[in-house]
DNA sequence: TGTACATCAGTGAACGCGCGTTCACTGATGTAC
DNA sequence: TGTACATCAGTGAACGCGCGTTCACTGATGTAC
């Protein structure tokens, strides 16, 4: 690998973390300006340019960092659930405290997703489609050994727990952290309600 | 009621409608300049301040108007549901044909609880519990008469409800009008999983 | 009824500001010989 | 090794724009007499 011309000083990483690092509970990452990433990151307005084409591609670049991220803690949860523990309440866990990390990139997940340009929302609706693929994945599969819900009913189940998880996390953001555990626990007992919900009415008909 | 001085040309209630026409799959309402909403209600800029204060003034009125808009909507449906078809269908149906009509102001609530300043926030955090606390009155009510959930419960099932409704109409405010009787049906199976999996979890225990 | 006056909704012009974007540049780096 | 050169990341200055906000104003309206 070759290459010519002056070394960068500061990389397309950096002018993401610049990025993250202003979002807040009351600043959105599609409310950003160019000037106030690259005075963050330390750099010349204009500089932006060598890295990015725009805000909306720096914005959807973001989206995808922050569903990677997502992805690895889903697969973390997964390894601590080997030891079966009830399922969803580590998997809500371990959702909620990632997501309260300072400097964490999955509340831009939460927050994001009813504002900005068409490929932004389209960006951040990839992410939850993914969340919600994988988790209709897991219930197919363990509905294969052992069958508790209509076939065509697990895709549903995957949408309704992805969606009120993310509705919950959104809330809990917003919320003082001393609320967090009541947060949790809401959530886990929702999650509990629609599986359960969905099993019985499969029994019924 | 007497009055003094000019007669006002326009009222508060057409700024209201101007920003209310202004807002879009992808424009917000916290997004929307002073400057853009006088031009659509045809007065110069400077005329902005005889009606709000400001731009959070007018948002925060916007969504209580909203809020009041969705209410009369629930309590049509109620009048609807006297002659006892499904509950949850009916209501879903009228939520979701309400949202959809042009100038609708629902879409507002659904879309904007995740931007803008805290005042703002907390005004439609407001307007959906509002919503999850009626109808968490209703679930009381019928539980009186007829247990079926604990009712330590019923709180968190009118949340995950009130949560689940609200996120699934952004969704299908962002997606062609002809997925629309899919989004319906998606998400009266997800409130009736919830339903049955909190009464079937009483049932256990 | 007519006239003088107070009220106040709406305005035109101007302000300073932060914005996105452009341009020609600088100077550190690696390459060719 | 030394020198001339090409590359290109980052820059300083400038642009035109839309913004929120202010000010002194205008002129339609209702009131007092």
């Amino acid at each position: 690998m070759k290459t010519v011309g002056r070394k960068a000083s500061i990389s397309s990483e950096d002018i993401i973390n610049a990025a993250i690092a202003l979002v807040g509970p009351h600043r959105s990452i599609s409310s950003l300006s160019l000037r106030e990433v690259t005075r963050e990151a330390g750099i010349a307005p204009n500089s932006f340019y060598r890295h990015f084409k725009d805000m909306e591609t720096l914005n959807i670049a973001i989206i995808e960092l922050a569903g990677k991220h997502l992805r690895t803690i889903i697969r973390d949860a997964r390894i601590l659930i080997i030891n079966e523990k009830s399922v969803v309440r580590v998997s809500v866990e371990c959702f909620f405290n990632e997501m309260t990390k300072p400097g964490s990139s999955l509340p831009i997940l939460l927050r994001e997703g009813t504002v900005g340009s068409g490929n932004f929302q389209a960006a951040i609706k990839n992410q939850l489609d993914f969340f919600a693929n994988e988790l209709k994945t897991d219930l197919d599969k363990a509905n294969d050994v052992n069958p508790k819900y209509h076939t065509q009913d697990t895709d549903v189940v995957a949408k309704a727990i992805t969606q009120l998880v993310f509705a919950m996390g959104g809330i809990a953001l917003n919320a003082p952290d001393t609320e967090l555990s009541a947060r949790i626990e809401e959530t886990v007992k929702m999650v509990k309600f629609i599986l359960k919900g969905a099993s019985s009415l499969k029994e019924i008909s």
